[in-house]
DNA sequence: AACACCCAAATTATACAAAGTCAATGATAG
DNA sequence: CTATCATTGACTTTGTATAATTTGGGTGTT
């Protein structure tokens, strides 16, 4: 019937453009594309990252559920604030988290783990400049002694934490105090992981938290 | 132009069926009528439920982000089984974060906030048979205690394990002893509460967790 | 200032097209 | 003859488009 829309002009289903829509999506309210408390019309995201309307809405619907935008009936979606209460709040989770997790994993340690978080451990002493290769090999370097843990919400919790708190840190990077801090802690996790010392393992863990929060928040006060 | 389907058959936009789709169907999954493991398809979901298909991706996706259910790329929804792993899971994740809540109020509790919160353990203590009651009651008791908490993460982290584990409840329900149990440790809750004694209230509150973990795990052992 | 009205945007319904999944069927090699 | 692998087709999800309708906020009138 209607020729009016040549299949020039028609979008034409792209098949997967999709390796997460909603990643994009919180990759920009992160790193502040989208600015914290601007309101996020279907319309203008469709437009925006060249789809339809109905992923926009099921990646909002996404968002709202882990806590990245706020959506109200009939109304635009906000862009949550990232602020330091965000910050503080996300901190104090992972620091009651992290160190439940480590406590499993000095029980189920395996060779091969200690060897490649040593291994990871090794090639971030050599890593100066690259914030983002920094990151991907400190999160290595944890996720080695958290992925086998059977808590798998705990897990998913500290993964979605871990993700806000990296792209936040590329907006501040990280200073080479905090780095020398970081690796010394590296170390000693690895001896109470090796001497099957739980508590203390735990303890750095807590402590290690701590202090990425401190630095990250100094980092927010003074780069904002 | 088509006037092909008249009015008659064209289902007329439902104007504001919806005050929570998805809590619709979390509850269905929680209560079993939509069984562990089961394929969610969405156009029966749409006929089960009298809205079309677009309401229910977006159903699906935010219990996608709760955790309910999960996607997988072309392929139907899985509803997450609730089994013994998952409740020990959560319950794990609420020992660390109530003693991280209870203690903000220690410090914090208004007196209109103590008056309601023995108001309601008044009212607990005579409500006998009544399971949904009771819930709603024990809800609005630690409710008091968490609502005016800075940390809205770890309030909507504690809320939605406290909904999964209600909804379990009601197929599992409390036995009196448990009952009896539960307003001892709410009582002593109270007291250190009073006694402004933070430890002790943390301490209270871990145990209260632990109890109700280890009495929904026995109950469903024994009840399925 | 109170009120009615209008408009932009969301919500829902529906239809259709493209592409992936799965299983059954059939062909082929050993 | 049997086991393995490729093809096919039904079913399902994912995406695009558009119409009908509601909602909430802003505008203008009294």
């Amino acid at each position: 019937m209607s020729e009016v829309l040549a299949s020039s002009e028609r979008k034409v289903f792209r098949p997967r453009p999709r390796m997460g829509l909603a990643e994009l999506m919180r990759d920009d309210i992160v790193s502040g594309a989208l600015p914290a408390g601007s309101l996020l019309k279907t319309i203008e995201l469709s437009k925006r990252y060249g789809v339809s309307t109905n992923p926009i809405r099921e990646a909002l619907h996404q968002l709202s559920g882990e806590g990245f935008v706020v959506l109200s009936r009939n109304r635009s979606a906000q862009v949550r604030s990232l602020d330091e209460t965000f910050v503080r709040n996300i901190f104090d989770i992972r620091t009651l988290i992290e160190p439940y997790l480590i406590r499993v994993f000095v029980e189920q340690a395996r060779k091969d783990d200690l060897d490649r978080a040593r291994e990871v451990q090794q090639r971030l002493e050599v890593t100066q400049g690259d914030q983002v290769e920094w990151d991907k090999l400190d999160e290595e370097f944890h996720g080695i002694m958290y992925k086998r843990h059977f808590n798998g919400e705990a897990r998913a919790i500290r993964q979605r934490h871990g993700e806000v708190v990296r792209a936040l840190a590329r907006r501040y990077p990280i200073s080479s105090a905090r780095r020398a801090t970081v690796l010394k802690d590296h170390w000693e996790i690895i001896e109470a992981v090796e001497a099957h010392d739980a508590d203390r393992a735990a303890q750095v863990v807590e402590r290690h938290a701590r202090g990425a929060e401190r630095h990250l928040l100094l980092r927010m006060r003074e780069g904002a």
